[in-house]
DNA sequence: GCGCGATGTGAACGGACGCTAACGTAGCCG
DNA sequence: CGGCTACGTTAGCGTCCGTTCACATCGCGC
């Protein structure tokens, strides 16, 4: 578990609180109060920390990207052999919607909740963590028009992000391999690729 | 198009109507006022054809849900093949995403809105409606364990629901071929199946 | 013509909730 | 100590918005 209450900085500890009760119950659901309550505070205290309460989803949704883009990006040109690339792109995803699940269910759900500016920055970074996704399945699938890597992407990534979403009956490994087989099934196609 | 404005029902054009507001804005952001006025009539009259403002969405939630359900119940006893079955379940159930994609955003994005009782009836109904997926698949992959056929499911359904998110700019009739490719191909594996 | 149900309207209520105000206290630094 | 900053607390303001009320209007059966 994490250090207990006191020792972690309490801006920590409302993010988190925020997080869990947002994946939970929804943002619209979850009031002020409520988060403050979470993190041993109450009420309004939170504004110590945060201006608003849409600043605190920003936060999560941010913090969300910024891990996702963070290892994603020097990916592609480590591998010269595309396959390889895509099959490391895959796991890099699954393993950050397994481990970052409620993270990752916020940052789906809530986005609605934004301001417009603030969604369009953290679509114009999801653009950026897609990219290198799409150049490598273009070298790959040259039977596909831009715009259709393009949707094989989303569809695959909409599919992947299902980790945030499941029941947890399923052992972490044993999901995480199910769905990356999946992800290359369906973003290869059925007949083998290659071996 | 649909007939025009004033033949049509009046509850039927709100429920139109407040698809699509939902579908655009989301449920938080779109008042009763919005819906009244997107039909013809303004604000409080729309309490004449429903109780409440969480009733039209549970309407269209509803409505979306027996769409599903009514065709995908008699498939699988139509094939003693299941490869076959699936592939009839698949090509429903995007045909259904492409045709109905506000509808299915709604359905997607907007349960949260909804009471817990009501949500409730709609995972019952969701899986009833994955019943016949879970059946099939199970026939064909028995390296499966049951939970990671249900995860297998419920991943695919996400990817296609993909269809009613992604910019138009595909046509449907691609977009359609593409989705149940890649539907396929995550469900069967990328060994070869047969033949 | 006359009740009467269905449908729509503008006005207003009431509760929830995000946020501000005013104030207390503890630690730190000179 | 004196004072500044950081962090909390309680009380309450203001607003938004779903919902209700009281009241027109229209069409229709008797």
């Amino acid at each position: 578990m994490t250090p207990t209450t006191a020792a972690r900085p309490r801006r920590e500890l409302l993010l988190q609180s925020a997080a869990d009760l947002f994946s939970a119950k929804g943002y619209h659901a979850v009031g002020i109060d409520d988060i403050g309550a979470a993190a041993g505070i109450s009420g309004p205290g939170v504004y110590r920390h945060f201006p608003s309460k849409s600043a605190i989803l920003e936060a999560l949704c941010n913090t969300a990207m910024t891990s996702m883009l963070e290892g994603a990006r020097e990916i592609p040109a480590l591998h010269e052999d595309p396959t390889v690339a895509l099959e490391a792109l895959v796991d890099l995803h699954v393993d950050f919607a397994v481990a970052r699940r409620t993270l990752l269910g916020v940052w789906m759900r809530e986005q609605r909740a934004l301001s417009d500016e603030v969604r369009r920055s953290l679509r114009t970074r999801l653009r950026a963590y897609e990219q290198p996704w799409r150049e490598v399945l273009t070298r790959l699938r040259e039977d596909l028009a831009p715009q259709e890597v393009a949707v094989a992407v989303t569809a695959t990534l909409s599919m992947l992000n299902t980790a945030a979403i499941v029941d947890a009956d399923v052992p972490a490994d044993r999901l995480a391999r199910l769905l990356r087989r999946m992800a290359l099934a369906a973003l290869l196609g059925r007949r083998l690729p290659r071996r």
